[in-house]
DNA sequence: GTAGAGTTATTAATGTATTAATAATTCACA
DNA sequence: TGTGAATTATTAATACATTAATAACTCTAC
């Protein structure tokens, strides 16, 4: 058995541990968790998407979604709006008040997010970044090949 | 504000949602969580920890990691004993039924991350493991740096 | 030798992950 | 054209994360 903390997980756990502390603390001078952040953050791009959707964009599974966007509504930062040509449908739309965070917070984290580049250096900087798309993009392959399997 | 879905920590917790899902199936046909088997699994490589030591090296929060040796106690798996040289201390230990259950997760989960790293090709697999490594101890090192800074 | 500072494990409160199940709705097609 | 399959959001149950606080204990410096 090789060196526990040195295995793929473990280092990738290690540098979202090292990078999201920082994140954090910005997103908590607004009341904000990482979660709400994120899901703030897909609004502002792009508002008024169906849950599914930003869930996707948000990586949060549904399920928890759900809650995030209850504590969302609560606090008067998004809304949510039944589609009109599919019921089964809600849209997450943003509120003033979730438009209008997005000019405090927003250059913040773009700040901490560029100090971050440079401390790693732009040259590892997109080595890491074009490794872990190949990562993802290999298991995606290999996915996508088991889908269409057990899809016959 | 550039591309959410590329950014690095984006990127980080994608890579981590492609590859553990697949150990993930593992560990529950042995009833194990991801987090209780990172317990067991650092004691396999050293018994008898003190629980921030465990915490540590299982990058599991202490608060978290009570509950989690809460359970694989109840399971039978770990013990704990108080220390005697300082009584604030608590050991976790291995019981015999913990110390089995290597031979029997340990080679499958070796056998899954043997593919993984075949998946992904063995080049590719050393420029991500280094340039995560690189993240790791850049932020480290400023890390360091303003400790030091407050301790002044 | 003792008061105060620091350390270890734990509890508490709130929020999120995971998996399975379910209600409401839409779709396919026989 | 109605019935079963699929889809969307949600609930439920259990486990874990995060932050702050606390009890028990040890150590330091006076």
């Amino acid at each position: 058995m090789k060196d526990f903390a040195n295995s793929l997980p473990m280092l990738l756990y290690r540098a979202l541990d090292t990078v999201m502390p920082e994140f954090r603390k910005i997103f908590a001078e607004y009341d904000l968790t990482e979660q709400q952040w994120r899901v703030l953050r897909v609004l502002w791009e792009e508002d008024a998407q169906t849950l599914l959707v930003v869930a996707e964009r948000t990586l949060i599974p549904s399920p928890s979604l759900v809650g995030v966007v209850d504590r969302l509504e609560r606090d008067g930062l998004v809304a949510r709006r039944k589609s009109v040509e599919d019921r089964r449908r809600v849209h997450i739309t943003l509120t003033k008040a979730g438009q209008r965070l997005e000019a405090q917070v927003g250059p913040q984290v773009a700040t901490a997010y560029q100090q971050l580049e440079d401390r790693i250096g732009h040259k590892d900087w997109q080595v890491l970044m074009a490794s872990l798309n190949e990562l993802i993009a290999a298991d995606q392959k290999t996915a996508r090949r088991k889908q269409t399997k057990r899809g016959v």
